[in-house]
DNA sequence: ATTATCTATAGATCTATAGATAATGC
DNA sequence: ATTATCTATAGATCTATAGATAATGC
């Protein structure tokens, strides 16, 4: 029943989710109008809305554009994804701001009461808890190199990531997110401080 | 020229405070509304605006009390803090879920553009990163036992702290927020495994 | 025919200003 | 007198609906 959309329209709904990413950097979800989204596509108000026919359905379409760029770049299951290779995506992101400040902000928002995004969210992090806790389980074992079980890790790695990115965000001079995240993970994974960090902050 | 404000004026403007911290928990700044306020406490939308001419000062207003919250608890200086008493902060926090919604909430706003916490938040951060680092440096000198040097260890102190608050606010059940730092605390303090976490998460 | 856009507009809000009136404090 | 509140209201927005018109695709 889901008819195909043509390329045209399409590319134009690619258009939208791009510009929607932006205006919610600058402005949040909330203090985002469809109108400054519009106008950044030369389209009117109700003509972005002949694609999206509300608000929420625009922010729905951008978390689940979200959910598709970070599963869709990535090997099914946790094979594959080692804790090594999450310090690359660290540093990738440091070359994004942008996206980072999109994601940053909204979840920052989702967290207040009946944020259309909150259940996403709430969904998202049980679902990457688990996947990091498989994939410490396939690289480590029952027990990383510096004692904690990777059950109790992994939130922690999580909570890393997006805590440096806001202090990141807020102060990008003062704060190199892809060196504290390569401290945070010799932490996990060096038993003694044989290979700690030791470059500039 | 700061004449004292009379003790019900002092008194209201605590409720207004109050009131204003909770429905930025429920909707943030940008969806707080003046009217929402003004109703909680019994006042029409005008006549908050004589305690604060703004919505902007009502704002700047409830970040200095934080920062006084935060402050005013506490020795001046470095002394007196110890990691260990980080971990009943954290405690605490997961005690008071609405302080932290309000907080998390606004600190996810402030990375917007041109938001008005932003400076405060971006001040603020640098300002506990230094502290942190004195504390750390206080109690274990040039390298903690886990390797990282205080300067290392404080961003990713601070990161794990904001980053739980994030994943326990969403979803509660879910996360532990004071098991889980007690986990980093042992990562940070603890050099071997001997002592690390295994209790239930 | 269907899809893409536009104009017009209803209906809600929201912040902030102006100015009146009631209450308090010397 | 000064402080505290209120009513009235200007001026901006914002989302979403209705319905017309232009462009495309069979």
């Amino acid at each position: 029943m889901a008819r195909t959309r043509s390329a045209r329209s399409e590319e134009r709904r690619a258009d939208i989710l791009r510009a929607a990413l932006e205006v919610i950097a600058e402005r949040g979800y909330r203090g985002a109008s469809l109108g400054a989204v519009a106008e950044r596509v030369g389209l009117t108000q109700q003509g972005l809305l002949h694609y999206f026919p509300t608000k929420e359905a625009l922010l729905v379409a951008v978390l689940e554009e979200r959910d598709q760029w970070d599963t869709g770049g990535r090997r099914s299951s946790a094979d594959g994804w080692r804790l090594e290779l999450l310090a690359s995506l660290v540093e990738y992101n440091a070359m994004r701001p942008g996206i980072v400040q999109t994601f940053s902000a909204l979840l920052g928002e989702s967290v207040t009461d009946e944020h259309p995004a909150r259940p996403f969210f709430t969904r998202r992090y049980a679902q990457v808890r688990e996947e990091m806790t498989d994939v410490l389980r396939a690289e480590f074992g029952d027990r990383l190199p510096g004692g904690l079980t990777p059950e109790h890790a992994a939130p922690l790695l999580v909570a890393v990531m997006d805590g440096l990115q806001f202090q990141w965000l807020l102060d990008p001079e003062s704060v190199d997110m892809a060196a504290s995240f390569q401290d945070f993970v010799a932490l996990l994974g060096i038993p003694d401080g044989a290979g700690a960090a030791d470059g500039a902050s």
